[in-house]
DNA sequence: TTTATATATCGTAATATTGCAATGAAACAA
DNA sequence: TTGTTTCATTGCAATATTACGATATATAAA
């Protein structure tokens, strides 16, 4: 099927999981990596600093864009891409959650 | 395609991409939220707790087990499964990394 | 041995993701 | 206007993911 069945769960389960879900491919970890070191706006040389092509890596921001991660400002030709750091803030809290649930010492396996 | 170009990013790249994968869909969230909950070994109540079906299941718990993060322990007909506290937090580790990069007062956009 | 129970695996259909060539759109330069 | 540059969108092929029925496997119970 391909298609979760995102009915079946919290809305906190899903949460999670859409921005896990950004966050799986490797491309997209470089593209928010490369926009945390720049730590400014860049424009678009993300296409040169990542290896594929200009579609592709296009069609990365925009996922990251829906998702609110990431905000696109127009600059004449070029658009300038940046964190946008309250959802990112955000989002690590529900992430943060999620991973540091507590490990008791309750052992068994 | 639906192939991630992987040898072009880093070794810390692919690992959080793979980690993040792995959380990228609300079942298998709702897996490991109950494992942590149960706190100890529950045994193949997964099934009735989430609401696919059986094989839909261990599908999804073969891929975490993969990964490492749960372990699987076989007793009598039923399996015992928990999570991995040593390789759940390394990959802690890796996913703080990522996540708590520091965001600059720099705006921009 | 036979039966029941629990889980894994196989096979497959439906859908999603990834990547890119081709093309479009928008702003600027000449 | 006519390029030129930059980025987005479209269309499509290759592959991956999700879900589950059917079946296999393995242990335990009768």
């Amino acid at each position: 099927m391909g298609l979760a069945k995102t009915e079946m769960f919290t809305n906190e389960q899903n949460k999670i999981s859409m921005f896990a879900k950004a966050f799986g491919h490797p491309a997209r970890v470089a593209i928010l990596q490369h926009l945390f070191k720049i730590d400014t706006c860049i424009c678009g040389d993300l296409v040169s600093e990542i290896g594929l092509a200009q579609p592709t890596i296009s069609q990365h921001l925009k996922e990251l864009k829906n998702l609110g991660l990431i905000k696109g400002n127009v600059e004449g030709t070029s658009v300038c891409y940046c964190i946008d750091k309250d959802n990112w803030s955000s989002m690590k809290d529900i992430m943060a959650q999620f991973l540091d649930q507590d490990i008791s010492s309750n052992s068994c396996c």
